[in-house]
DNA sequence: GCCGTTTTCGGCCCGACTGTTTTCAGTCG
């Protein structure tokens, strides 16, 4: 059982739980655990064999059973009964925003409704304005939530999607005959969600991988299954498609399958032109003979193209350029961001100590590593006062002396308030190496007013860049209105810079708002805004972002060297 | 539920915002 499934499990618990009522913290510890198991790094199974489950933090005596019970039984028993006494369809609605575990029992209770389906048909016919605490306009709210989800579905996230095509991929590359495999489709263009994991496998027994595929215990439809091409759903939600080829093959399929289709159709129509036939089955000359490539680079020269890296596959004009310049830019990498620039301690409410942070950013070949922590009003976070701020600083300032080529930044994630004035004192501020405003709070402002807020931020002195601009959760809730055009405008007087926040869910900015603040002039920030060692290693999602807005080194301010980046944030002080 | 310790049980996530009320419940960050 995938470590994913068994995290999955956990989740649907916890939600259950949650409907239930049952105690809080019982359930946070649920919660706890999913998290922890979907980022272990070691399959669960091996951890339970090396009687190594006690070890991971969050995992005690009862949740190790459970997971003993799911990978002998392929069941948990308090999950089953869970099941039984609950109707599936209420986590649903529950995951819903503004619909908890109290109003989806009143919704149930009163109209029986137990799926979005339900609640839709019951809200568009005006009977949930009619029950106890709730009126027209949640009944509108709830509307304009399910149209939300509804635009998502069959979309998944990147985050789990990539790690899922891990799974799969080192599962099919133990089969026998595989030679090569790979993932492809939108997950290998970085496409920030996907409908479905494409592989492509060198093999020489296709019909069997196929045949392997599609007998996965997982699947549970099969699409397609012929010789060569297997697609399957699945009840992981997402569909699977595997395409085969022969080495001589290989690489036309690796193009083809990774797509976008226009892009691939584009590149089809110029091999024309050059007298070669293109398609999944090869790149063919003029007499139907299969060229023998050496790579997917060796097949773009004989377009007379560089290589275009996937994220750009997207038919965004990249192909035009390419023919009229005969390159493309310098795009960032991942090996230009020389240090994270948002990381939550365990002194609000990340899980790491300072130390162990700074041993994180070592060893991803850092130079540096900002931590900012929230700001005081954030109470649930632990936001830290002045006076503990200031204490974060000498403690840093202490740890520091046992580095060389490294360096621990003191920064603060500042809560841009309502009226757009920040969440800490501005003599404190100017103490900050780095300062980010973000919006964690009052996210219904309409559009004026929330521009007006950010862009309070944005011109003051001690503002850096600011966080998750629009505060969108992928899928989940909507960004606020912002007109960034406005905002963006305002940072570029300022000297302020916008980041690009990793994290899977939120991509934000997202690669149509990086481009747009490239227009105007603006530098990004590359940032995780980690809360555990894990998800520092998040930098890729944010560096496709980047990539696929086609930005470059220069465009973002942590690709520079720690002495570049002092001077950069104090010459930005000093010049306002 | 887990964790840390005081080793047997208490602490762990609080407060703003919204929409509904007409003083507050529910949700969320």
């Amino acid at each position: 059982m995938l470590n994913f499934e068994i995290a999955l499990a956990f989740q649907e618990l916890a939600d259950l739980l949650e409907f239930k009522g049952e105690d809080f913290f019982k359930i946070r510890a649920y919660r706890r655990a999913a998290r922890v198991i979907a980022c272990l790094d070691e399959p669960v199974g091996q951890l339970f064999a090396n009687k190594k489950l006690l070890q991971v933090p969050g995992i005690g005596k009862n949740i190790a059973s459970k997971i003993e019970e799911l990978l002998t039984t392929g069941k948990m028993n308090k999950l089953e009964e869970m099941r039984k006494k609950f109707h599936p369809g209420l986590i649903e609605i529950m995951n819903l925003p503004g619909i908890g575990p109290k109003r989806a029992g009143i919704l149930f209770k009163h109209l029986q409704v137990a799926s979005l389906n339900e609640l839709d048909r019951a809200a568009r016919s005006e009977h949930i304005r009619k029950l106890p605490g709730l009126g027209a306009k949640t009944e509108q709210e709830i509307i304009r939530n399910i149209q939300m989800l509804q635009k998502n579905t069959g979309r998944y996230l990147l985050g789990p999607a990539k790690t899922l095509a891990a799974e799969l991929c080192d599962l099919l590359a133990g089969f026998p005959g595989v030679k090569k495999i790979e993932v492809t489709g939108g997950v290998r263009r970085w496409q920030e969600t996907v409908s479905s994991i494409n592989l492509v496998a060198e093999t020489g027994n296709p019909e069997a991988l196929c045949l392997f595929l599609a007998s996965h215990p997982r699947a549970k439809e099969v699409q397609i299954c012929s010789k060569y091409r297997v697609k399957i759903s699945t009840w992981w939600g997402i569909d699977i498609e595997l395409l085969t080829a022969q080495e001589k093959d290989y690489w036309a399929a690796l193009l083809w399958s990774t797509g976008n289709t226009a892009h691939c159709q584009k590149l089809a129509s110029l091999a024309r032109m050059k007298g070669y036939e293109l398609s999944a089955r090869g790149l063919a000359d003029a007499q139907g003979r299969i060229v023998t490539l050496s790579s997917e680079d060796d097949l773009y020269s004989h377009l007379d193209l560089p290589f275009i890296p996937p994220e750009l596959r997207e038919d965004k004009g990249e192909i035009e350029y390419c023919l009229e310049t005969g390159k493309l830019p310098d795009l960032v990498d991942q090996k230009d961001i020389k240090g994270d620039l948002h990381v939550h301690s365990n002194w609000s409410d990340g899980v790491s100590s300072i130390e162990q942070i700074a041993d994180q950013a070592i060893g991803l070949g850092y130079s540096y590593v900002a931590i900012t922590d929230h700001s005081a009003s954030l109470k649930i976070a632990g936001g830290l006062s002045a006076e503990k701020l200031l204490e974060q600083r000498e403690y840093i300032r202490e740890l520091n002396k046992k580095y060389e080529n490294f360096q621990v930044l003191h920064g603060i994630e500042a809560d841009i308030l309502s009226g757009g004035s920040l969440d800490c004192p501005e003599d404190i501020l100017n103490k900050m190496d780095i300062v980010i405003a973000s919006v964690h709070t009052g996210f219904r402002q309409d559009r004026a007013a929330m521009t007006g807020r950010i862009i309070s931020a944005v011109t003051n002195k001690n503002v850096d860049a600011v966080g998750h601009l629009t505060g969108r959760l992928i899928g989940t809730r909507r960004g606020y209105e912002v007109d960034a055009e406005k905002i963006f405008q305002a940072a570029k007087t300022h000297g302020t810079c916008m980041e690009i926040n990793s994290s899977p869910d939120r991509l934000d900015l997202n690669e149509d708002y990086s481009r747009l603040a490239k227009r105007h002039g603006l530098k990004m920030v590359i940032n995780t805004d980690a809360h555990d060692l894990r998800r520092m290693r998040e930098i890729p999602f944010g560096v496709a972002v980047a990539r696929r807005a086609w930005l470059c080194p220069a465009d973002i301010l942590n690709t520079a060297d720690l002495g570049d980046l002092l001077n950069t944030l104090k010459s930005k002080k000093n010049n306002r």
